[in-house]
DNA sequence: ATTGCCGGGGG
DNA sequence: CCCCCGGCAAT
């Protein structure tokens, strides 16, 4: 946090003393006192300006520099965590005995929503054999301090490779290997996977994935035909569920962050953007899942949204449907029928621009305008943009507007 | 915890 | 007026 820069030698051939907070009032239009030192000319003019581009620009650089540098070292944290939480679930896989088959699907890579396609066939009897779980390999070697670079600390003996690459819409796939996540951090097998149907007052309960997907493809959808074709839709209208004992809650990692409340008015049912999949699986998966997984684990009766899409928006279904797993608050549902989306759960392709440009909320207030206008405190909304403190810090407060010194609403970069 | 800023106070 | 800060609310 230096700022030995142009600006210090500036400075010490233009005047006298060299405070470290009073460094860049130089080109400030208010006060001309950096005038005595030299007559002023275009060169030193020059010289003003360039300094002062320069501070921005070295902030700019820190801002960058700074989020560069974290990530390492969460990364590394991170790692010995999933260390943990590896060794976690093996003790207690060991501990706990192996009644119940391995779940046919990957709970926990699911948001991407296509893990059916990983399955593959739908066999009602997927007990799998490549699913193998390498648990000894991960025992045998509990420290693995530091694996170099981005190392998977969940998988280390085998390369088992992703089951199939199959075909297009694998995002979560995709995702996983592009963030180096460990990938099949499969479950173990003291769990009984469900796949319940969330559709209006239907609740149907089937044991397989397959067989969730044709009864709301059949049922629900009306599709006619054979329907092997599936666009996906029906992912919308069941969920994963998992009875049984086995403590770990990871299936509540996706379903946490869901806002309580959550107006009808809102336009989008679906706050995030859905275009960067890719980015909340993997946040989800480590910053979300990892502190979570290890809070709870006293429920029984797990619901785990394998969809991003559908646990993200706190939709509440009407009637049936409603999982309160310990008593402890939780429930998912489903106020808008499923008219809401149709086809396609949400376009890819509606990327919306982060940083440049500022998106409102752009709400259409229905009639409910003016409440009790006599109130007193009419603050102020907030600003949106940044404001003088964010954009030259604390440390170069004598660069912001009069207001913001004063603490008062800024005024140069007003909304 | 950080940031925007109202309300109020001292000169 | 100018200048500053306590403290609150929103993030």
């Amino acid at each position: 946090m230096t700022f030995t820069f142009q600006s210090e030698d500036l400075k010490r051939d233009s005047s006298k003393r060299m405070s470290h907070q009073h460094v860049f009032p130089l080109a400030m239009e208010e006060d001309g006192r950096t005038a005595d030192a030299k007559p002023p000319h275009r060169a030193l003019d020059h010289d003003k300006e360039s300094t002062r581009s320069v501070c921005l620009l070295e902030q700019k650089r820190k801002v960058v520099s700074s989020s560069i540098d974290v990530p390492p070292a969460r990364k590394s944290s991170e790692e010995l965590d999933m260390d943990k939480v590896t060794a976690a679930m093996v003790l207690t896989s060991l501990s706990t005995s192996p009644l119940v088959r391995s779940p046919p699907v990957r709970p926990n890579d699911g948001l991407g929503g296509s893990w059916k396609e990983a399955v593959g066939v739908p066999s009602s009897t997927s007990s799998s054999g490549y699913w193998s779980w390498s648990a000894p390999s991960d025992q045998s070697n509990p420290s693995t301090p530091s694996p170099p670079l981005s190392a998977d600390s969940c998988k280390p003996g085998r390369p088992q490779a992703p089951p199939l690459p199959d075909d297009g819409i694998d995002e979560a796939e995709a995702s996983n290997l592009l963030f180096d996540e460990p990938i099949p951090r499969k479950r173990k097998n003291s769990m009984k996977v469900m796949f319940k149907c969330l559709w209006k007052n239907c609740g149907k309960v089937l044991s397989t994935a397959a067989g969730i997907q044709k009864h709301i493809r059949t049922i629900h959808l009306g599709r006619v035909g054979d329907s092997d074709y599936s666009d996906g839709e029906e992912d919308f209208y069941y969920t994963e569920i998992k009875l049984n004992t086995d403590s770990v809650a990871d299936g509540l990692g996706s379903l946490a962050p869901v806002s309580p409340s959550q107006s009808m008015a809102s336009p989008s049912p679906f706050p995030i953007p859905e275009s960067s999949r890719a980015e909340i699986c993997a946040k989800t998966e480590t910053k979300l899942m990892t502190p979570l997984s290890r809070s709870a684990p006293t429920t029984l009766y797990l619901v785990h949204a394998d969809h991003a899409y559908q646990a993200t928006p706190p939709v509440t279904i009407p009637g049936s449907a409603k999982f309160t797993p310990n008593g402890s608050s939780f429930s998912i549902s489903w106020q808008s029928p499923p008219v809401t989306f149709t086809g396609i759960p949400v376009s890819p392709t509606h990327n919306h621009l982060m940083g440049a440009g500022e998106q409102r909320p752009q709400h259409t207030h229905t009639v409910l305008s003016s409440p009790p206008r006599g109130t007193v405190s009419l603050r102020k909304p907030r600003g949106e943009g940044k404001k003088c403190r964010k954009v030259y810090g604390m440390e170069n407060r004598d660069m912001w507007c009069t207001a913001c010194r004063w603490k008062k609403a800024c005024q140069r970069f007003t909304d």
